[in-house]
DNA sequence: TATAATTTTTAGACATATCTAAAAATATTT
DNA sequence: AAATATTTTTAGATATGTCTAAAAATTATA
């Protein structure tokens, strides 16, 4: 069983890796993390013999089928529970992060599959991003930045990049809705 | 923001508290929390300066009533997530309790009053036992054990004293529920 | 390609929570 | 009340995850 501090470091790599092929800079995961490179390296040491990454010292790390497969249900935990809490339980979609950040860790597995069939297996979490299935598969769906659109053109709005409360209140101020 | 260890003591203390007046002992707490005595020490005094304890050394431990405030508050949570499981999620009243030993330590105030209200603000947990109110007062109602009932008396099952998987199938067989 | 700047790792420290083994205090027995 | 047994505490060790500061490796610059 991992730690939350494993999962976490899982998820960050994961993250990360979507941009890019190449390996994950220590810099780049205690930046997302806001931790000390020298905590992620030796972080990084454990999972690698834990064989959940590959690292290569100085090279950066990428994430083994096991780790990127730990790293999605983490993900899936945490994009239901988000959904639970805007669609059940009056949670407004700028609210739900830091508690699903807690909820992401509880380790059930009748508990988070309950939680998509209670959902009606749910595709998307509230900010639009994709949920991914029991074995991890994740539908990356290809998206433009509103910032890259013609002014005058019409388009659907299905996500957002920034989640953070002052930019999505902004949005719903614009009224802007998924 | 207390650990999920202090947590665990203050329930511990709290569950013990229940039967007697007296300080609980070392000991006690020990083998509630199938731990060390040693163990038990050092925590003991760690929630003495944090004033959620009175510990006099040999002479056991109380709560103080910010201590049993917030032993009551995680028992709260605990019960609740009992009854979400077993009401909406599928869960038999055998299964909910090693996942509510976690969830019961998710901080969000707004989580725990939303989960009451959606479940229709149970008085009671699957296994009868009593849901604390937000403030922590508890409805402590008076039961006798089945075993100390006449044969031939008519009564009412509300409760389960002991709550393992083992027991709660063998009621089930017995078609006894509450 | 040397030199400088940056990144990464190592070494050693700290906090939390746990443990074992020994010492001290309390409780029980004779 | 003295001897014995039990409980509790202390002292010192371990594991996890973090940090700072210094050393090593890599990358960028002149």
């Amino acid at each position: 069983m991992l730690s939350k501090s494993e999962e976490n470091y899982l998820k960050a790599i994961f993250h990360l890796s979507i941009k890019t092929d190449k390996g994950i800079s220590t810099n780049a995961i205690a930046q997302q993390l806001e931790t000390k490179a020298s905590s992620v390296t030796d972080m990084v040491k454990k999972l690698s013999e834990k064989e959940l990454v590959i690292y290569v010292k100085y090279q950066g790390v990428t994430l083994t089928n096991k780790g990127a497969s730990i790293a999605a249900n983490v993900i899936r935990k945490h994009r239901l529970w988000e959904v639970l809490l805007v669609e059940k339980l009056n949670f407004n979609w700028d609210e739900v992060h830091e508690v699903a950040e807690q909820l992401e860790h509880i380790h059930s597995k009748k508990l988070v599959n309950e939680i998509d069939a209670f959902l009606g297996f749910p595709k998307h979490d509230p900010h639009g991003d994709p949920i991914p299935d029991k074995d991890g598969n994740i539908n990356f769906l290809e998206k433009s930045l509103l910032s890259t659109i013609e002014v005058g053109e019409s388009v659907v709005c299905i996500g957002v990049k920034d989640t953070s409360s002052d930019f999505l209140r902004y949005l719903e101020k614009q009224e802007i809705a998924l």
